[in-house]
DNA sequence: CTTGACCTTCCCATCATGGGAAGGACTATA
DNA sequence: TATAGTCCTTCCCATGATGGGAAGGTCAAG
């Protein structure tokens, strides 16, 4: 099959099955006599293993140590499920962090009487912050 | 002050400083003789105020809005508030996101027996994993 | 007058993805 | 068979926010 095919069929875009191929996440198909990229069923099955990866949050980096682990028939699975649990921290991280945020400006928020007056309490932390980090 | 106090006094890099100068989103302060740049309280309190920003999640863009609001003394509370809550419900969506990945990944490992046996789940998952939103 | 810490501009890299141009290949239909 | 339309190829550029670093000018202290 053509690489649009294989787009279609694995959910990652022609574009992006391109890009895996050059920077070597995937082995470069076959290709035709004009130079068309040719894609097996395995191919799809490569390509989905990589975008399942990359919607769970994983980078390309993780995602290639992934599926080095996935060929690797004899790996253990303890490897995959470090991997997977580090990863797991840092998602949980990153959504504490975001929540956060979320919940100062909530809370800024709550003060501000949102209406056609101009005072508002959320620019006025903003201007009174102080660095965060610096000047020890 | 130079740029290298303003930095440390605002938290901002003078890397990004310039960076900001040259987008626009701050103006360009005065300049000595050779060039230095050269700052005064209120650019360091703008500075914080970006940093403010930042830190709670706001783009560059958004921060824009933001510093133009605050430079609008007749603006109308609610439309900052407006700004803040739509980028709360952001926040709040991605935190979400974030923590979804997670659960499926935490999930998945659970069933990961995590020894030296080479079986996993969750490189099984990824395998079997069907297109996203492909091929409707 | 030298040393070292600052400043200047300019270019490059990151990470993952998309846009689009220029040109070649294939397919269906008139 | 000619033509249109859809696919494919490679190549370059852009994003957003930040950092790294080179090459060179400036300033203050010794």
């Amino acid at each position: 099959m053509n690489i649009g095919e294989a787009a279609t069929r694995s959910g990652v875009s022609a574009k992006m099955i391109r890009y895996y191929e050059s920077i070597g996440l995937i082995t470069p198909p076959a290709r035709t006599a004009a130079q068309y990229r040719v894609y097996a069923d395995d191919d799809v099955h490569t390509l989905r293993f990589v975008r399942r990866s990359r919607d769970l949050g994983f980078s390309l980096e993780e995602t290639r140590e992934l599926l080095a682990l996935w060929r690797d028939k004899s790996r253990a699975s303890a490897d995959v499920k470090n991997l997977a649990m580090a990863h797991v921290r840092e998602l949980e991280e990153k959504a504490a962090e975001l929540k956060a945020m979320a919940d100062t400006l909530r809370h800024l928020a709550t003060h501000c009487h949102g209406d056609h007056r101009p005072d508002c309490p959320i620019l006025a932390d903003f201007a009174a912050s102080a660095p965060t980090q610096a000047k020890a």
